[in-house]
DNA sequence: TTTTATTATCGTAATATTGCAATATACAAA
DNA sequence: TTTGTATATTGCAATATTACGATAATAAAA
């Protein structure tokens, strides 16, 4: 049906899966590490950089800042991505205890 | 278009994206905690445990399987399902190594 | 004010994903 | 062999995702 049955799962299986999906796509990969491998406050040179649509990208960078992965400072007419590092860090962390909690084997 | 243009993207890019995408779905993410979780090598009680019909557990159990994050043992009319820890590993740290190599801000 | 540049939103087409009923397959037990 | 049980596959309906053209919104520059 395209929908998950998120009822079934717990807050924290289907948080789990919605950081997984954000980060489920090349070009939100290319994104985030092209962002992060800027020294100075870049804004969408990353249209040019990727090789997407502008209205693609923006869409991409919204998914993005829904986790709070990305922020945007408003610039005058432009608008600089940065990477939220708290955030960033508190996912990895999540990540690890999932990988950590989930390393018993049965066989 | 629903299709992600991965020509654009580079191998470890999309190698990335695609294990996101299969951890991306609370479903596959309870399989893989109650797998973990059993002592005993545990087949299909899955179908039971987490409320999905049994087409798409099955589903799901292939889509982990496409990464080799689990592997499945026959055992007669049965099947164990079990985590591949190396493979289990080698994924938690090329997620630790995109998480560091990304984790320069810019602002 | 008009123009230009930057970014966001809307609408839409194409493809992907999720979930399940029906069915097929494989094996063990009777 | 037949029956029952466990798992995989197929086919389909519903929804989600990806991408982009058109357009709106915003702000600086002319």
């Amino acid at each position: 049906m395209g929908i998950t049955k998120t009822q079934i799962f717990n807050t924290k299986q289907n948080e789990l899966a919605t950081i997984f999906k954000v980060l489920a796509n090349p070009a939100r990969i290319a994104i985030l590490q092209y962002i992060s491998g800027q020294k100075a406050c870049i804004c969408n040179d990353i249209v040019e950089e990727i090789g997407l649509a502008q209205p693609t990208i923006s869409q991409h960078l919204k998914e993005l800042k829904s986790i709070d992965l990305i922020a945007g400072e408003i610039d005058g007419k432009r608008v600089c991505y940065c990477i939220n590092l708290e955030k960033w860090k508190e996912i990895q962390d999540l990540l690890n205890s999932f990988f950590d909690k989930t390393t018993f084997n049965c066989c």
